[in-house]
DNA sequence: CCGCATCCAAATGGATACTG
DNA sequence: CAGTATCCATTTGGATGCGG
């Protein structure tokens, strides 16, 4: 099921990362590799299935790398791509805003 | 119905713009007032009751402002407010990026 | 440990009809 | 013109149980 990208290059990279799981993950990603169960254990309110789903999704977008080891216990390491990485300023630049906006409210 | 903002500040921000709807709406309302109407017409596929909704929800949060004008017929215009416009670089770092990524998947 | 399959509840969005 | 109200189809996500 190949997706189609919008017509509006804002709309593509909203339809990337726009989403409350996917922007977490990033974050968590951007510091390094993790673990399946790490990931799901930082973000804690999250489902197995939904992260599964969000991860298989990023991964086909290709920004996250997916990497199994023949172990028992399996392992499975997640990693974000160069493309995956090169979204910091982005996620950064909304991190600065929100804080920014947050006090504005708050006053 | 009060929004609770999100821990992260990135959701912060996600959670207020983070929607195909209103970053459609942002990118038109950021080259200057618009009327109900012309907005619909704009983004086209959009729903009467869904463009309601979101121009709604992004007034509460401060970032539309709404001016109803006693005429007959009514006239509503829709312009973004001080910090509505603040998001402008983010969308245009997303739009920058967008592009970028389309071009190495069409490649 | 990681993830798939299934079932089910809730939220979302479109279509339509009606109003000041 | 710019909504509101209602109904309904689709999507989404949580819970649970099973499997490599």
């Amino acid at each position: 099921m190949k997706k189609e990208l919008p017509l509006c290059p804002v709309e593509t990279t909203l339809t990337l990362i726009g989403d409350k799981w996917k922007v977490l993950i990033l974050r968590d990603l951007i510091n390094g590799t993790k673990r399946f169960g790490e990931l799901k254990k930082s973000i804690g309110s999250i489902s197995q299935k939904v992260l599964t789903q969000q991860l298989r999704s990023m991964e086909e977008d290709g920004l996250v790398e997916r990497k199994v080891y023949a172990e028992v216990p399996p392992r499975v390491e997640y990693s974000l791509t160069e493309t995956g990485s090169s979204l910091k300023p982005i996620l950064d630049s909304m991190c600065i805003w929100g804080e920014k906006y947050k006090e504005q409210i708050n006053g």
